[in-house]
DNA sequence: GCTATTAAGTCAATCCGCTTGACTTAATTA
DNA sequence: TAATTAAGTCAAGCGGATTGACTTAATAGC
């Protein structure tokens, strides 16, 4: 019975493909220009007025759009614009890093409407995972506060943590080997009833830079995130790239210079890792981001040599991310706070010529993403809400029947 | 009436997009598994028997595919696979490279039917028009010859030259400036009657690897095109990727170490300009790739040397593409001959430790592609027939009315 | 050797969702 | 007040996948 099992293919579509890659169309239509008629909405989408009008007939029955105030603008009948409707969807995105984990709820426009955060011990997924769960849970109890139908709205559990995931040898300190190991993912789909998904942190800033921030509607975007270690989100033909294992843009272990397996991995030279490290600060500290947030105001000098050597680097890696993706702009994203993140802009300034450095740009090459360190749960909770609503590829491909 | 030209959404899509897609999807399959039944191709697609009967009746009235001998495999009725007709679409390839040029004509599976080749005067596009125009009339009327109904068979004229393109310092003499600035694409339109594409001669390889040699069916590929200059072609989610202006994988100016703008390109180290440059070769050299080859097979000290000092950047090139594209395999391609070629990449051994380094891989970490100096033409000449036949998202979507 | 079983493939009706073209509604312009 | 313009609806039509019953042709088992 298996014999056929080998053929390659991808898979067929029908009309119910159509009519959901439509609604797609129509939902990232309004998300992208905030409020739109049906006969915009059918210029916009080279569908005709009345398939138009029969989508947002359903969506405004489903509770994704809801009309607005009839709008005169010259001659002609007044045009009745819709939005999205917040409450009409909601996810949980999950952060886990190395010293704590932070649970948030967003709608569907991307607004978080419920947070929460823990510390987890390190190397100790088993008693983590209660602790996660139970973080899960209040968001998820905040929720059901907020809006009735929360829980038929929910349409998952997005997960994001330090990649890169599923190495050989996962016993590198910098990579949270336990958690590599367990089972995590299914632990949680177990423990909350819900879809989940796993992104690496860069991917999660890219997610959400592409929901809410500089990425909103940007085709080909980079996300260089400076966290705890160092990694690139992409976002390539207006979809989040994970590469053949969820691994690309793992750019934290790139050596930086050809001199073989000896040489420092970028990671330990430009991540928060190597500032917590050079400032004498412990990691686990409650206290850290205030901590950051006064040496970089007072223009500490320890601050201000490492932002020197950090942007030294970057500067590299922007070069090097230009000359590879050729994307249409470049986001620096990091958990740090926004003054330490502005100065590490500003040091990385004048970037390295490259083949972006072209007439005619729309985008400046490099900019400032969401500095805020809850982007990443919010990213992670992102997820789930583009893979239910955003036009893709697959969502219009007939879904293999059995499993996977 | 421009007011709304604004709104920015993606295009909606119809039965016939269903049915393109389809058919596509038919297509691909019967490319990528040889010959299928319909009760395969129904099992493989995800589509009802029917389904794949009235397309494969319709795809064999085109002259797509054809019946083969019905074969008897166990129990019940006998299956009557079905392949593609080689004849089915032809599509014009052309090389442009600093000092020559080279047509081909490929048919729908990527069998190349005719190929020509001549000297191009280097910095002066107005009279190389004329040869190229010279040229691909050549293999015109030699496909006429071939098959009665070439040219309503013909989808279209691809073109690879070396990027990148639409830079702001285009004198570099490495670039082919002349050639920047000439309205080519325009100009062989105009010429042929023809559609016509472009890219660079590194997603040129990508291409051909992807439709006749070690890429195919394989989504996440990057193939390392080491000719005149250096660069990788990009297969990402089993489309060719070219960036937000078609510069994506241009490696060959990346900076190798963090040393800022004085840095030596990768380019001028591996590439066969630098081995031209080491051995004292003429790259205008008619018989260059004849003493090449007799060069490599001597195991000449000098081009052993070379050898030695490219593989330790490629090396390192192929940890990065690695790193950061998190591909299943990476493709060695070159325009230098089999023998060179084979060495280098037995030199790069061992590969530096990355994270492609993993347990459980089903294709070597790198293996060499094609050698044929002829593959960039191919690859050129097998875009337009991807173009046409693959499936792919935009595919799908409704076709924007007034122009591009 | 007969029968049951299995699988390929067809037939005809149905269904779903977009399209078409005429029509209604409601504003501005002249 | 009439002409024009644009938004949006109505109802019939159409294209293409689905459905389920049916036919055909092979092997497996008794």
């Amino acid at each position: 019975m298996n014999e056929n099992s080998s053929i390659r293919a991808k898979s067929g579509t029908n009309q119910e493909g159509t009519s959901a890659h439509n609604r797609r169309v129509m939902i990232e239509a309004l998300r992208l220009n905030g409020a739109l008629s049906r006969a915009d909405l059918a210029r916009a989408t080279q569908l005709t007025k009345q398939a138009v009008s029969n989508i947002i007939e359903d969506l405004e029955r489903d509770g994704l759009v809801v009309a607005l105030e009839t709008v005169r603008k010259g001659r002609g009948q007044p045009s009745t614009p819709y939005r999205l409707v917040p409450e009409g969807a909601f996810a949980i995105g999950l952060q886990i890093d190395r010293h704590l984990t932070r649970a948030v709820v967003v709608d569907l426009v991307g607004s978080v409407l419920a947070r929460a955060e823990a510390n987890l011990p390190l190397d100790e997924p088993s008693e983590g995972v209660k602790v996660i769960l139970g973080l899960i849970d209040g968001v998820r109890r905040e929720l059901a506060g907020i809006s009735s139908q929360s829980e038929s709205r929910l349409v998952g559990l997005g997960v994001a943590m330090p990649g890169p995931f599923g190495l050989k040898n996962s016993d590198d300190k910098w990579m949270m080997p336990a958690w590599q190991k367990f089972p995590l993912l299914e632990t949680l789909a177990a423990g909350t009833g819900l879809n989940v998904g796993l992104q690496n942190d860069a991917a999660a800033c890219a997610t959400a830079e592409r929901i809410v921030g500089a990425a909103h509607g940007v085709d080909h975007a980079v996300c260089l995130y400076v966290g705890y270690g160092i990694a690139a989100g992409l976002i390539l033909n207006g979809e989040l790239y994970t590469g053949g294992n969820g691994n690309a843009g793992e750019i934290g272990r790139a050596l930086l210079s050809p001199a073989g397996p000896g040489s420092t991995p970028l990671e330990h030279r430009a991540s928060l890792a190597s500032l917590y490290q050079h400032l004498g600060l412990d990691a686990a500290d409650a206290h850290l981001y205030e901590r950051m947030d006064a040496l970089a105001l007072a223009e500490d000098p320890k601050v201000m040599a490492w932002i020197k050597g950090a942007a030294h680097d970057l500067r590299w890696s922007v070069h090097l991310i230009e000359t590879i993706f050729d994307p249409q702009t470049v986001i620096l994203t990091s958990g740090a706070p926004e003054t330490l993140a502005r100065r590490l802009l500003e040091a990385m300034q004048p970037l390295l010529p490259s083949i972006a450095d072209r007439p005619g740009r729309s985008l400046p090459r490099l900019q400032l993403g969401i500095t805020d360190p809850w982007s990443i749960a919010l990213g992670a909770a992102a997820e789930p809400i583009s893979r239910a609503f955003d036009p893709r590829f697959s969502a219009i491909l007939k879904t293999r029947a059995g499993g996977l």
